[in-house]
DNA sequence: ACAAAAGTGTTGCTGGTACACCCATGT
DNA sequence: ACATGGGTGTACCAGCAACACTTTTGT
């Protein structure tokens, strides 16, 4: 114990100096499913330090929001969606990360419908870029977007989530290929039909692909309430 | 979009001004496996707000170290250990979580070997305290610790982590009960010596339990270079 | 001898995987 | 007619759950 104990921060009040004070900002990681490829909302930076480098949509904290809110300011201010599926994933804090000075952020893994979106005109720094062929980032946000990634593959196998990806209707085919696209593998389409269907989550809503230049597929959509009923059963398994 | 767009951390060069910055800690929710059961180690809080209820042991970030580092030193500060399972789970921020003023804290969670720690003596307002007994505790710090909880649950199940909380050989009957306290259900102790075995994951070190008043059992270890390269081969399912 | 927990095997069920053929639509 | 993908069924295999008796040690 070469150290002297401090104060504690939980247990003798403590004046909150400027010494321990630091920028806090939010970043969100936002996927989206356009033609058939995973990809992410980036805008251009034009820091000196990183300029014409893609980087993710973010902002500082303010003083009077929580942490959580202020990503869903992100999301609105910049998209205009107000209902999306919004989670915190993890913060960042090396402490050299952004050339400003000592900021840390939170990332916040978003998932939109890319159809629900329209770009702004005036946005235009903004870009849907696939996955796939993201190179170098500014920052450490090629980090914090393959940390979300991870997160992401692990989420889909956990909770039903994959939909909010899709619009409300959707075909087998456009499921499947989502999967696919985030774990990187490939399934068998009949095993993954039956596998989907004995999970009771799909409603059949008796409509058909429309403008498909093949046997139009039938359409689903995410049965929610047979979700809530299902999920209180707590799945145990050992599975490493 | 009602709100006009602000200069972006990310994309403009911005001042960090006062107004947007904070305090952070860290709080580490270290969990323990002592005498049969899940306990936690916790501090009594001498802040007026919280005079006598129990907390976390966080300390405030410096400027010149890694949010990672910061649990670190906690952790090395008041129990003296220097290697132990560490790892981020979420930061918590809303505005008036703490009554000193707009303080954000990220939580750690850490596996310790109750063992392996010596309780110091000028620290005793410490203490493990069981996971089942724990009712109130200061701030938010009760909601911290069913947020770890949940990940602790989730994870154990995902990657052997759960050997930290084990001295380095132990007996299968220990290793359950640490799973069935974790996770809070029963296993059938065939099944589950035999999908332990399975794992290859355990070594045979040759010697038995002492000072048992019963049939003593033999003694395992944990094979970090099996689960090395087993690790490689990552499973997909969907399990939803 | 008794108590307490260790150690072991079988059976049935469930769920996953592998795999091939016919069908509906657009061109 | 052809191309494209939709829709279906079967057979095998692996893994999990349920379950009972014998063995070893301390008292």
């Amino acid at each position: 114990m070469e150290e002297l104990v401090r104060p504690n921060i939980n247990t003798t009040p403590v004046e909150l100096m400027p010494d321990f004070q630091f920028a806090l900002s939010v970043d969100c990681v936002i996927f989206g499913y356009d033609e058939g490829v995973l990809k992410v909302l980036l805008i251009e930076s034009d820091l000196p330090a990183y300029k014409g480098q893609w980087s993710l949509l973010g902002d500082l904290l303010r003083h009077d929001e929580d942490l959580d809110e202020a990503s869903y300011r992100v999301l609105r201010e910049r998209t205009g969606l107000t209902d999306m599926f919004l989670e915190q994933v993890k913060t960042f804090g090396a402490v050299n990360r952004h050339p400003a000075g000592r900021v840390l952020t939170t990332a916040y893994l978003a998932l939109v419908n890319v159809k629900d979106y329209q770009l702004k005109k005036k946005e235009n720094a903004l870009q849907w870029k696939p996955v796939s062929e993201i190179q170098t980032m500014a920052f450490d946000h090629r980090l914090i977007l393959d940390t979300s990634l991870t997160v992401l593959q692990r989420k889909i196998q956990e909770e039903p989530i994959i939909f909010n990806l899709l619009e409300k209707k959707f075909s087998l085919r456009d499921l499947q290929h989502v999967f696919e696209q985030i774990l990187g593998v490939e399934f068998d389409r009949r095993n993954f039909r039956k596998k989907l269907f004995t999970t009771g989550l799909l409603t059949d809503v008796n409509e058909m692909e429309q403008q498909v230049r093949h046997r139009p597929g039938r359409l689903y959509s995410f049965n929610q309430k047979a979700y809530e009923q299902i999920k209180r059963k707590t799945f145990v398994g050992l599975q490493f």
